[in-house]
DNA sequence: CGCGATTTGTGCACACCTTCACAAGCGCCT
DNA sequence: AGGCGCTTGTGAAGGTGTGCACAAATCGCG
């Protein structure tokens, strides 16, 4: 999180969630990002023949509380019948429908070098109901070259063929020095989310979200960790093997 | 954030920085997150020739509010001066201490899939003080190919060469199967923080930290706020072009 | 030497998030 | 039909984080 907040989508007409859109919970952030974790453990569940789950074993494969989880899942409106669980088909097709998964979304990704390959690549996301639909660079050396079936096109069109393929997010993993640069132009071909690999802040309209992943700075931030724990090893006991604990996930 | 916190550091002698080690204030987590950033806007603004900085300068420069980086780096005890601004060589000195960057930090990559590949030619990672020195695949075409000047091992050799090495960092890039399996090992040979690419929870013993990077579920977020703002563009008017706003930065 | 401009450091109030603990609800078994 | 065990949903308390607004401190200049 940074300087501003995801503007707290004020009150937006309750209703049921009868036809196909409106209506909108108005989620907390943080559970937001938790619920990505939950549909994955669900799919686990789900392939290893579970019909119901409780909050306890839900909560339990997603890494959380369950009281967390609990109320997590109550803030979408009720999907578990108590005395029993949560039905793992509703409970998925809930959240899918929650993060707008269950229409398929189309994105571009900016910036071909290391990182930009292996996204490119990255099962994860056709998994999730995102498709990459174009790929550019600034480098001409790579504009042409074929990868995961797509065909890597020159920066100068990524204004033309985004709003031609009506892309709603980009991914920015370019240089940090171009980065601000390409935003803009996403910005301009109406791109209303990006997420950003380079290691700078971006400057956006206020109605465009942007999430950053910086891979050195979760080094750094293991490598506090790591210097606390040294300092303090001469103190206590070393291994002090405890059961399972500490995760912290990425997100907000 | 999962199951568990990072254990809030007991009270601990607090005592000067005069020595070498020792010493160590109680940051909050969030404050943690946020120095890596300082400490690459640090950066920038010195090779721009900046002596000094301002906490209005160097907030807008990490994107974040002033206030709140003033109250950041008063946990770690004074550094600027009233009237004039923090000095930016000094402050970067101080930062990379609290990071513990100032020790170079020995790495090791397990999983040389697509992203295994980017991640070991990531520049980003030494620039700031990490050091890969071992990679290990459990896929026999694998191993043997040199990566980045390294030999990639075969992930049997992990114990032993993780001790020999004395690496503290594991970096997982594996399948979803494997990672549990890989941690184990890890945890066994001494490491104590690991950053785990692999979309599932890891289970590990207390005084090991594990972040999570989960490419999938950045997107999952932005689509979440995709489908809200659909669900909205109905009512107000489009675009709100307001001026820089709405980042989310990774991180606890 | 004193004054004003500038900028840090922080007390305080508020908002958000987490966790416990328990009442309410549901299904099953007798 | 009634009771019992299980699980959800949530009120309330405590903790963490944020941002305003201002006092305290420092520098430069007349």
């Amino acid at each position: 999180m940074s300087q501003q907040r995801h503007g707290s989508t004020p009150g937006n007409a309750p209703g049921e969630r009868t036809g196909a859109v409106t209506a909108f919970p108005d989620l907390p952030e943080a559970t937001i990002a938790r619920l990505p974790e939950y549909l994955r453990a669900l799919h686990n569940l789900g392939e290893a023949g579970a019909d119901t789950v409780s909050s306890e074993g839900l909560s339990a494969a997603a890494g959380v509380n369950s009281a967390k989880l609990r109320k997590d899942l109550s803030h979408l409106g009720s999907y578990g019948t108590r005395g029993v669980g949560y039905d793992v088909t509703l409970l998925i097709e809930q959240i899918e429908y929650v993060l707008g998964l269950d229409q398929r979304r189309a994105v571009c990704l900016v910036g071909l070098g290391n990182l930009g390959h292996a996204l490119a690549g990255y099962d994860g996301f056709a998994s999730r109901g995102f498709k990459i639909v174009a790929l550019f660079d600034a480098d001409a050396s790579k504009v042409g070259e074929e990868i995961q079936g797509l065909t890597v096109r020159h920066i100068e069109e990524l204004g033309r063929v985004a709003v031609e393929e009506n892309i709603a997010i980009g991914v920015i993993a370019t240089p940090a020095g171009a980065a601000q640069a390409v935003a803009d132009v996403l910005v301009d071909a109406g791109v209303t989310s990006i997420l950003n690999f380079a290691p700078c802040v971006l400057s956006v309209p206020a109605n465009v979200d942007v999430r950053k992943v910086d891979l050195a700075i979760e080094l750094q931030i293991l490598s506090f960790h790591e210097h606390r724990k040294a300092s303090l090893t001469a103190l206590p006991g070393g291994r002090s093997a405890t059961a399972a604990g500490n995760q912290e996930a990425v997100g907000s």
